[in-house]
DNA sequence: CACGATTAAGTTGTGCACAACTTAATCGTG
DNA sequence: CACGATTAAGTTGTGCACAACTTAATCGTG
């Protein structure tokens, strides 16, 4: 069978390879957020909520549009996440004077205080994962990559046949 | 800053390298995701009802577990998943006769045709990731490894301190 | 300046992921 | 064999992701 590969079982070694990164791709991110889940119960934050404290402590505060930005998400996966992290106090939201379209998030003292908090959990991420700085420097560097590849594309191309 | 590098610091670098290895593997899936969508539109399914599909292409009917054990997905996952599949015509679900418990899922003759639509699929994704068949492989192989790793971690260590 | 175009948030609806639970069948040990 | 334990699906409820849409404010060009 290996001997005798005709040009049409190409799609079929494709799918088979393809199949197998993507699902990859899709069982590591679960996987991660499993161990995530584990480290941010006693902060009671999602994964997700996480990220988005995690721009604030950064930057302090953000319009919706910014933290949107940061984290590629749009307001329709935001809006209702931002109300859940401000009903637990982490985080105030108020309309823009200068632009009344745009809602600014800013941390609350407590929102603040859990920074403190949160910083042990990368440490035991990281021990989860086995792996050095230096590999998980190149993970995230090849991954990046290819986000940034996969974003570029058309949708309207994919449907289309490759050459 | 650099130079006078103090351990009190390592959790703010550890924090923001790890951050980003999270951080691109969830943009990446969700860009995965998005080019699948612009692929899969035309079949009608969703990744993971694509997934699923795949699944049984590969193995012709199974029950719902044995699903489950191949894609790492529950029940309350699968079972809507697979009633919408039914509902769109690709499969056919029977408790079966031996173990009452059990439920066979069955490819139909729609479900079964539909692989020669999907047989392009594969290779398009492939091309959108710009990536040759080695580096799509090395990289498979390291997501793999990484969530074997993470999905034998026991929730309950992550939460403790790591030396 | 007026008015169509654009922009920022938010809403609605669908589907996935998962925790916690229920139901029904089967297993296994005394 | 009987009965508690286990197993397989399914249900319920929460939260995220995203498409398609609405609402309200601002922009920009004639």
């Amino acid at each position: 069978m290996r001997v005798s590969r005709i040009l049409g079982s190409m799609d079929e070694d494709f799918l088979r390879l393809d199949n197998q990164i993507c699902f990859s791709l899709h069982a590591a991110t679960r996987a991660f957020n499993g161990v995530y889940r584990g480290a941010l119960k006693e902060l009671g934050l999602t994964y997700p909520q996480y990220l988005v404290m995690l721009v604030l402590w950064e930057h302090g505060e953000l319009p919706v549009k910014g933290i949107g930005e940061r984290l590629r998400l749009d307001s329709g996966t935001l809006s209702p996440l931002l109300k859940r992290l401000e009903a637990a106090g982490y985080v105030e939201r108020r309309r823009s004077p200068e632009d009344e379209r745009s809602v600014t998030v800013r941390l609350t003292g407590d929102g603040t205080a859990l920074r403190e908090k949160a910083l042990g959990v990368p440490r035991r991420i990281a021990a989860a994962t086995g792996l050095d700085l230096a590999e998980l420097g190149e993970l995230r560097e090849r991954l990046h990559a290819l986000a940034a590849r996969l974003d570029g594309v058309d949708p309207d191309d994919v449907t289309a046949a490759c050459g």
